[in-house]
DNA sequence: CGGCGCGGTGAGAACGCTCTCACACCTCGT
DNA sequence: ACGAGGTGTGAGAGCGTTCTCACCGCGCCG
């Protein structure tokens, strides 16, 4: 009969001891392999383990240990945008696949608004994890400043605004950028767009000078209405190449900032009529997956994303592990430009 | 000068009441702001609080009150698609939104392959959480069973598959359905297909299933060519709508069982030379954002979001404060048709 | 044959908090 | 004037782990 009432208690180590014959001491060894156990201790042990379903007390742990094994992935958006950009997904994967065979659990925690990052910072002030991983910084975005008041060691995905000093790994997206535009340069196209990520954010803004500086060293004279801002978003994309379709009628080729945009950008294009790649050549970035499958595939730069989240990781159980040391390593990873048909 | 080694070490209630020359038991009791405190006490320990700038241990405190004041909600899923889907990004925005101005913190955990679903169930057993909300259920999805086998309580958004006792809140799919359907026939349609989702997903069998009971209560023969499957994507509806329409030339409507499959259909349909609605009337499922300002404007059920993620929040918390008392409670909202442009 | 090392074990002290008591003090009412 | 009742406080016992020690018995070398 099931009776209604207080949570069945959960079976202690003690319990778990007294059964198996032995102490406390010799149980947590079991649970914790330790090599100095006999054979027969530690056959008593698991015996006594399965028959009471003894799951260790995680709290009860990490008060001693002061670790939770668990690392938060932060994600600061005032929208929740976020989470429809595959880059996101990607990132997601990549990191619990980076952690698949490790002891360590990976959370998200969503902050959108101050008074959700300050929850969040809370969270992590009060120990419920041994490290985090921010992602999609904003110029005016408080976390940073918030978490690194924290001894939790922290680190970020896409370089900080201010040169602060938090270890960060990103791509190398004026590269990327520069490598895309030369790109479209080479191809003869002379009236070259972007569409632009957000301003507020380093990516966005990298990307950019990227594009920049290509046509600065082309010897391209820079117009202010070939530069159109997104918000890495399909639609965000689409709007503004409207708007630069619009502003420059005979646009020859476009840099777009990230795929999700681009595709945006090729639904506008056809929609005016114009021949990908042949009226307007269009470069993405990111190589997400609908970058293969749209119509016609996307030429984009590649960003190596298994390198990238890897690189979080490592940096993150590095500081971990030397208990919040110091703040070097940051690492800039190398993009390639993938060919497609739209370039 | 910084100093590398162990992380500086965070001050405990002992030093709090040291300084503020309290005893610890005050210093718990202002912290938990229990009424029973002198004035003078209260102040000693905020200022002591704030030199020290001091932060409880949530371990050491969840060790002895049992509570973690967190909720989970795990996302089972085989790829990373439903980070995408804008329904998802409602819910934890909703969710958020309900827990903001309560003590609670929400954390949510991706669960894609069995690995990766067993480390969350452990995380969960292990007391992390005080409770668990599962979306995104598929047919032979393990977790349910694996995190009923844990004392923590458990709802599921979207009704469970076998009538396991586990409450859960969901939408009428099958009323939303036969509304959308219905509201096709009334347009004097009667080529009525359908793009359904997944049919390993309560939601996409249920939305299927309140097509069927529309047409036959309108005495409409049943059509198997008239049914594609598709996965709740854009590209997913757009390749459903591809099929139906190269298999039901004369198709004249078509009820989608989500937004973003509908607008992918949509753009298949523009693609072929229909108009919609004058050739094909389209009514969607969610009104997500995008339903309002897609082209044309999508006619579509909308659920109760609000309602759906606060249910969902009450009947989780109800549990928890019993101690995981009975399985009851159980809820469905009610949909509505919103019409607009395409039917 | 006595010590020495070593593999295996258990007792007990933390870890940082909450919470139950018991106690001191400070009104009141009679 | 004296107990009853309330208010603020502190001592101390846990919560379920880990980890440091000390201990025991054994084989081995000198």
């Amino acid at each position: 009969m099931t009776t209604t009432g207080p949570r069945p208690p959960t079976p202690t180590l003690e319990q778990v001891a007294a059964l198996a014959g032995v102490s406390r001491a010799t149980v947590s060894r079991v649970i914790n392999d330790s090599p100095r156990v006999s054979p027969e201790a530690r056959d008593a042990v698991h015996a006594a383990v399965e028959a009471l379903r003894y799951v260790p007390n995680r709290m009860a742990r990490s008060l001693v240990t002061r670790r939770t094994d668990t690392i938060a992935l932060v994600l600061s958006e005032s929208n929740t945008q976020i989470f429809a950009d595959p880059f996101f997904a990607r990132i997601v994967r990549g990191l619990s696949a980076r952690l698949a065979d490790t002891e360590l659990n990976l959370v998200l925690l969503a902050a959108r608004g101050r008074r959700e990052q300050e929850k969040v910072a809370r969270y992590v002030q009060q120990g419920h994890v041994d490290g985090v991983i921010l992602i999609s910084l904003h110029r005016d975005d408080l976390l940073p400043d918030l978490l690194a008041r924290s001894p939790v060691p922290l680190v970020l995905s896409g370089r900080p605004f201010d040169g602060r000093p938090v270890p960060y790994v990103d791509a190398d997206n004026v590269g990327g950028a520069v490598a895309a535009t030369s790109h479209l340069l080479q191809l003869g196209r002379s009236r070259i767009g972007t569409v632009a990520g957000p301003l507020d954010m380093v990516a966005g803004l990298d990307r950019l000078a990227g594009y920049r500086a290509a046509l600065a060293a082309a010897g391209v004279p820079a117009r202010p209405e070939l530069v159109a801002e997104g918000d890495f978003t399909e639609a965000g994309g689409a709007r503004a190449m409207a708007r630069l379709l619009g502003d420059v009628p005979d646009l020859d080729a476009v840099f777009v900032a990230s795929d999700p945009m681009a595709v945006g950008a090729l639904r506008v294009l056809r929609a005016a009529g114009r021949r990908v790649p042949e009226d307007v050549a269009v470069v993405g970035f990111d190589d997400a997956e609908v970058a293969a499958t749209c119509d016609p595939p996307l030429t984009t730069v590649a960003q190596p994303l298994d390198e990238m989240t890897g690189g979080l990781v490592d940096l993150l159980l590095e500081r971990i592990g030397s208990g919040g040391a110091p703040a070097a390593g940051s690492r800039v990873c190398g993009t390639a430009l993938v060919r497609r048909a739209s370039a």
